[in-house]
RNA sequence: GCGGCCGUAGUCUAGUCUGGUAGGACGCCAGCCUGCCACGCUGGUGGUCCCGGGUUCAAAUCCCGGCGGCCGCACCA
């Protein structure tokens, strides 16, 4: 329908944008096997995402006073029995011997004989279920073969000897394993914040939507460790108690306006905890520029949630390709600390006050390429026929354009004069090509906020003119203030 | 992985059925013009026709295989 038409045009318009100026591109694209799920930023992208991963900081890392570490990529297979990822993420398949269809063995064994599959079962288990009770292909009546347990990570040969280990699925388990020694050295106290910035690795079935499913992917963690017996006493999330979430609890479908108090006093939230990050990551996407209405924080149902989560939110951005899963929050417990302390015998226990407790975890786990493609759809606006993107001026790739209005000495040189004054310092481009007009419509396609005009006034009286690029308006400003009004329009 | 549709300059596309010199528009580059919002002028740059193989005197075109994209099934940040 054309709904729908619409919806597509925009994804198109934007994949085109993103190829055309610069923001990301498939990897390998110049060769014919380039696996899908592989993409590079370019030198916009590139800028967009710094400056996303910065407002992150601004608004989370040191709002809250987190500390901020980098892990490695590539763990060992210990951490992931811990975690229970090389148990747990993983799909059992088969293969049909005659037309080579894979199944979800589970599912088809639920489907064709009613069996409820325990999830621990054994491989020889299902194949036993599968022989006695005759499952066969659903497609050629094959006979199934090739059992086997897909793991959705990479796995990886160290050395030589090709020692067993993984790139990493998600980047928190670093967190988990470094917590000890940190909240050694740190000197902090529960509740106490660690975030990374970093790649992920899923070995998905099938990646497509460009940067929305991604083999090789940026997250940004987050994990809040606290006590669960004071999960209720937080001065800090004090001030925002009266802030309005957009929630959608299990079993509504719509959500709604509704203050962290009373999300916590009607029992929808578990705690202040859990309700203070949750309007922390709404007020970051806010200010990242998605409007309230395209958010929302649902939470999601037994079958839907991680293996490892016992309370779990989304915060979902709507698209043209419908809702989109940016942020898992999740209450994870004291899996993570218990599993590594059982496996790796280290003690996880932690003092708080006088009570000696194992720290429970709350998590957001934040995918930033979706973000970024999330903020450029809503960014993309049309403006006589040419794209506008009207992103938020401190996530703009280039944060200024100088212009001379005619490509003329001595316009010319003094505005390569004023490109020098301001290029170590910001983001800025000089363009004489064309027509001014030309000029302000490239700038507007790429999101630039501000393009200053050297016209001849400025020769006469050292004034330029600012032009904003969702208004079009201009003001006339002292050249050498450049510096402090852009920085102050910047921010 | 399966099914449907698709793959030609940076982008959009004509040509594919019916095999015979790959064409246009936009963009980009250089110059001219230009006192403020693309769509004035002139010239120029542009293509492994997705990749590999086959049929043929000759393949963008026909056949086979692969890769990739979009839409569905399943999973997820």
């Amino acid at each position: 329908m054309g709904r729908l038409a619409k919806a597509e045009s925009r994804y198109d318009a934007l994949m085109r944008l993103a190829l055309e100026r610069g923001f990301f591109q498939p990897s390998s694209e110049i060769y014919g096997d380039a696996p899908a799920g592989f993409w590079d930023y370019g030198p916009l992208g590139a800028a967009l995402k710094r400056r996303f991963i910065e407002l992150w900081r601004r608004e989370l890392v040191r709002r809250d006073g987190m500390l901020e570490i980098d892990g490695a990529q590539v763990l060992s297979r210990s951490v992931f029995v811990a975690s229970g990822h090389l148990e747990s993420f993983v799909d059992p398949i088969a293969r049909c011997g005659r037309c080579k269809a894979i199944y979800r063995v589970d599912k088809l064994i639920e489907e064709k004989t009613g069996i409820h599959v325990p999830e621990r079962a054994s491989l020889e288990e299902m194949e036993r279920i599968v022989r006695e009770h005759d499952v066969r292909c659903q497609r050629c009546g094959g006979e199934l073969t090739e059992f086997s347990h897909f793991n959705m990570m990479f796995r990886l040969g160290i050395g030589v000897g090709g020692g067993e280990a993984y790139l990493r699925p998600e980047t928190c388990q670093s967190i988990f394993i470094d917590f000890p020694r940190l909240y050694r050295t740190m000197r902090r106290k529960l509740p106490i914040g660690i975030a990374q910035v970093g790649k992920s690795f899923r070995n998905e079935i099938s990646p497509r939507q460009g940067l929305l499913r991604m083999r090789e992917f940026y997250q940004a963690e987050i994990e809040v460790f606290f006590n669960p017996n004071r999960v209720n006493d937080l001065p800090r999330a004090r001030p925002l108690m009266g802030y309005k979430l957009r929630l959608q609890p299990e079993g509504r479908e719509e959500p709604m306006m509704i203050t962290c108090r009373e999300a916590i006093d009607r029992g929808l939230v578990s705690s202040e905890l859990v309700a203070y990050y949750l309007a922390l990551i709404q007020q970051f996407y806010e200010k990242a520029g998605i409007p309230l209405e395209r958010i929302r924080l649902r939470q999601l149902g037994e079958d839907e949630k991680a293996f490892y989560a016992v309370e779990a939110w989304d915060l979902e951005v709507e698209t043209s390709l419908g809702w989109v899963e940016l942020v898992a929050c999740n209450n994870r417990g004291a899996h993570d600390l218990g599993g590594h302390q059982r496996v790796s015998g280290q003690e996880m226990v932690v003092m708080d006050g006088d009570e000696k407790v194992l720290p429970h975890v709350f998590e957001l786990s934040l995918g930033i390429d979706r973000s970024l493609y999330c903020i450029l759809e809503n960014a993309l606006d049309e403006r006589g026929g040419k794209p506008v993107l009207r992103l938020r001026p401190q996530l703009a790739p280039i944060q200024a354009a100088v212009l001379p209005l005619l490509s003329r000495e001595p316009l010319t040189t003094k505005a390569k004069e004023i490109y020098e004054m301001l290029r170590m310092d910001f983001d800025v481009e000089y363009d004489e090509s064309g027509s001014i007009g030309r000029r302000y419509v490239r700038q507007d396609e790429v999101g630039t906020p501000y393009c200053i005009t050297i016209d001849h006034q400025t020769i006469e009286d050292g004034t330029v003119t600012i032009r904003e690029r969702d208004t079009m308006t201009q003001i006339r400003v002292k050249s050498e203030q450049l510096p402090q009004i852009l920085r102050e329009m910047l921010t």
